[in-house]
Formats: C-alpha cells, sequence, structure tokens
DNA sequence: CACTCGATATATCGAGTCGATATATCTTTC
DNA sequence: GAAAGATATATCGACTCGATATATCGAGTG
C-alpha cells in the first residue's frame, strides 16, 4: 500500500461516513477540501474505490431507476467504519508525510487529542529533521558556491521554521483542550 | 512528457554540461541539490537516462578496463547542450509548478535575466491563482464548518502570501541587474 | 587476515499515479 | 432547438515509487 493510496482512503472512509455518495461527488467533496495543493483524478478516485469493494469496507450500489443514467452510490460497511477508526488511532509515518498530512489534519474533528497530538508531534519531528539537512547544507557549503541554490534554501529553512512554530501552537493548544 | 521528467532531465543536462558523470554520481549531486524535499530513486534515474540516451542528448560509455566494476559514464552532446538552452530559454508552465520550480531556480546561474524573470514572474502568478482559490474557501465557507480545516486553509494560505512576497523582492533584484 | 559493515554501482518488479481521452447524459443559456 | 458546459463513469499508455536483487569496493575490527 501506498501512502497516497492510504491517506486517499482515509478521507474516502471519512467522507462517506456522513452518508452515501457517488464517484464524481467524492471527488467534488476531496477536491474542495485538499484545495489548489492535490489533484485528483478518476483514474486515481476509481481504481481506488474497486480496491475498497474487494476489501470490503464499502459497497456499491448501481442505482438509475428513474433515469437512464447510471450512477454507482458507494456506502461505507461495518468493516469500513472500522478501518477508519484504525487508522485514526494506529497512526503511522503516512499521517506525517507531506503527502498525508493535510489529509489527516482537515479529517482532524471525528478523533481524539491524543491522536491528533501524536500526528502533530510527528509531523514536528520530520519537518525538524528536513530543517536540520538544509541547516547543515547551509553551513557546509562553500560561501557563496552558487547564489540562487543557497537563497533558496534559505528561504526553505525559513518556510520549515514556520510551519515548525504553528505546529507546536496547535500542540499547546490541543493541550489545553485535555 | 511529464512535467517531472521534463524537470528531471533539465537537471541532468545541467550537471553533465560540468562534465562526465556515471549515474550513481548523478544521483548523490541531484539529491544534494533537491534536498529534504525531493527524492530521487533509481527506478527513475536509471529509465530518464536511457531515455535521454535514445533522444541522443546524451552518451553512455561502459567503463571498466582497471576494475572489474563496470560504470556507465555519461557524457552530454552536442544536441543536449542544445536541448538544456531550449529548456533554459523556451520557458514553459513546468517551470512554474511546484515539481519543476525547485530545480529551476537551483540551476538560476547558467541563465539569463530576462529568463529568470520569466519564471519568477510565472511562478508569482501561479501562487496567486493558488491563494486566491484559498481566499474564496475561507469566505464562502460557512463560519466554523470546521475549525481544523478552516485553521490548515489560513495557515497555507499564509504560506502562499509569504512566498509570493519573496518572489516579489527576487524580481525586484533582478531588475536591479538588467 | 578473515570478517563484517557501509558505501558504491546498476538494475528490475509490481502496484499505483498522471494526463489525456472516450463516451454519453443532463442542464442552462442564447 | 442548438450549442455549451456540467455531470458521470471509465480506460489507456507512459511514468513513478518503494522494495528488492546482485555484486564489488574500502575501512575498520578482533
Amino acid at each position: 500500500m501506498r501512502s497516497r493510496s492510504e491517506s486517499l482512503e482515509f478521507a474516502l472512509l471519512g467522507l462517506l461516513l456522513q452518508g452515501p455518495l457517488h464517484g464524481y461527488e467524492l471527488r467534488k467533496r476531496l477536491m474542495a477540501i485538499f484545495g489548489p495543493f492535490r489533484a485528483l483524478s478518476f483514474s486515481v478516485l476509481y481504481p481506488q474505490l474497486k480496491r475498497m469493494v474487494i476489501s470490503e469496507v464499502i459497497e456499491a450500489k448501481e442505482i438509475g431507476v428513474t433515469s437512464r443514467r447510471t450512477r454507482i452510490v458507494y456506502t461505507i460497511t461495518k468493516k469500513g467504519a472500522k478501518r477508519f477508526e484504525l487508522l485514526n488511532s494506529a497512526v503511522t509515518s503516512e499521517a506525517w508525510e507531506d503527502e498525508g498530512f493535510g489529509v489527516r489534519f482537515a479529517f482532524f474533528s471525528p478523533t481524539t487529542t491524543p491522536n491528533r497530538v501524536r500526528i502533530l508531534e510527528g509531523r514536528l519531528l520530520r519537518l525538524e529533521e528536513k530543517a536540520d539537512v538544509l541547516r547543515n547544507d547551509l553551513e557546509s557549503a562553500p560561501a557563496g558556491i552558487d547564489r540562487y541554490l543557497e537563497e533558496w534554501r534559505r528561504f526553505s529553512l525559513e518556510s520549515l521554521e514556520r510551519e515548525i512554530a504553528w505546529l507546536k501552537e496547535m500542540i499547546t493548544t490541543e493541550g489545553k483542550n485535555k
């Protein structure tokens, strides 16, 4: 299982918990949640839904009684609800990598404070690792080796440090909710 | 041609312009340039090098005279140097999308101020598009629909605005070099 | 001086992703 | 009533990703 499809499965289960939907509508809602940072094409969505039908976390029902237009409506199963709970509580590295974190964060509401903190702290550690690499690059590189590369690294490091500060704030806020 | 492989081709040509190198070394240098933001696996690098040999922008020479160890050294051809020039001057959207911009920026030195400005302005427009989507999301969403989703959007928008400000600064600096 | 360990070096596999495209219906606008 | 655009499902080929296979080289250990 690739990390990208794990976070997609998580998001799909999260949406279907609120009620049955068909593929096109699922895509629309996910694109709205993802915003301009992550695309979702049908060639990713439909195979993913098929895999989820096979693993029995969702059920597909074709409806087309009144209109001639076929629509396939997906419903979450009991196994699917359990799967969502598992993905929510058994936090893996997927939850704090770039691909997964935004999606996990967007579905923070249906989880608990300890799980939120675990994800936020995982993300924090991951970003501090990246920042360390950049700091080391900036220090060890011969001065003025390439001013554009240097400038890019400096800007990236600043961005990371801002996200780290934001995460720390989020963790503090969660702590108060305990 | 996918955008990811176009920016990889650009980076490989940029490195090989400085002298012949073999696959493993090319990967090491690229990973150092990309930093912690983009991985590069051999299953991406080797097929890309093969495609570039076929399109005759590089040549492969197997050396293993003294040692029994095979090493395949790649040399840029005249066609390859022209290809690098083309990618440098005929700026496509690839140069300002997330995948390509960092790589283009890292190889800013061997290009000219007008080309740099074109890339920076393309990136600027792209980020302003994204920021507009987020601003619209934040304004049109019913207040408090999900405080985590809202918080994420707010943070993403702030990050975009910071990158926009940085780009404007870079464009001004380039202007002074004219 | 055999032994292990980590770095060097090339390569492939299956599963998944991406962008483009196909097909057809429904809805709105002129 | 015709055209345009949103709705809806689906597939294709080329490409990417993570894991794994294979084997050599150099450095340090006991």
